[in-house]
DNA sequence: ATGACGGTAGCATACCGA
């Protein structure tokens, strides 16, 4: 059983490749973030043909979530309980895989710069405070379920100096700042765990190249998405693999693919 | 100190991302 996330950067401009890895990778469940379209101009039937249901938590132009599965989706959370939001980052849903029944989570956490380039707005820095906060919040209600829970997306946090290949460029920036790294590092004491850093202490695992200055070739890269998994689904965990693939062709994301595999 | 590149809306160029 393999669950799979993927910042697209837009489904519509990047269908083909995204057909072209679950032909290759035939994830069972697919969290799919920054769609940036809304359910009209969603490819629903580019994939059923591939025999996969899609949930979606669209938005025209940015952000835009959605839920992949080769097995029915019940959608329980649009949006995070307790959030004005107006932006669609946060999608969760049940998905029964041969009699379990899993819980998942497609997460897109706010950026947050400014201040990084413009130090008078807080605007950004702000929302993305409230925003983990507001996650976290839902993470302890997440964290007492008797079930496997994966909490998987783009969270635009940076951890470590190992997660960054110039941490001292990074210093000011929102992804790398303290309150943010000790936010998301509070999912860990709530019982969530980096799938990635479980199999992976050493190897840097980045997911996101920037497009411009041949970053993706020079590996100037950053780790910032994440499947965080609970207790339940530690015990059926068997690996958590990068795959840089999706980022190698014709028109790629600027993120690549990170995947897990459960034994059933 | 910052948007090179790339996507969207919509038709020129502004806004957004990390």
């Amino acid at each position: 059983m393999k669950i799979a996330t993927y910042n697209v950067n837009s489904v519509n401009a990047r269908i083909d490749n995204l057909i072209a890895w679950l032909k290759e990778d035939k994830p069972d469940v697919v969290l799919l973030q920054e769609i940036k379209t809304e359910f009209n101009s969603f490819p629903f039937f580019e994939l059923q043909t591939l025999g996969y249901e899609a949930k979606i938590l669209g938005q025209k132009s940015y952000n835009g979530v959605a839920i992949l599965g080769k097995n029915k989706i019940n959608v329980i959370q649009e949006n995070l309980p307790g959030l004005k939001d107006d932006n669609a980052r946060y999608l969760e849903a049940d998905v029964t895989i041969e009699g379990t029944k899993w819980r998942v989570a497609s997460i897109y956490l706010p950026n947050g710069n400014p201040p990084y380039n413009n130090p008078d707005d807080d605007s950004k820095w702000c929302y993305k405070l409230k925003w983990m906060d507001a996650f976290l919040e839902h993470a302890k209600e997440l964290a007492i379920l008797r079930q496997p829970v994966v909490l998987g997306g783009d969270f635009n946090v940076i951890m470590t100096d190992n997660d960054v290949y110039d941490p001292s460029v990074f210093k000011n920036n929102a992804l790398f700042r303290p309150e943010v790294r000790k936010k998301l590092k509070a999912l860990s004491y709530l019982g969530f765990y980096d799938a990635f850093k479980i199999k992976h202490e050493k190897e840097n695992g980045y997911t996101f190249w920037d497009y411009a200055g041949a970053a993706f070739h020079n590996d100037w890269g950053m780790r910032i998405d994440y499947l965080w998994l609970n207790a339940y689904a530690v015990d059926k965990f068997e690996s958590c693999e990068v795959n840089k693939k999706p980022r190698c062709g014709q028109k790629p994301s600027d993120h690549t693919v990170l995947q897990a595999v459960f034994d059933k």
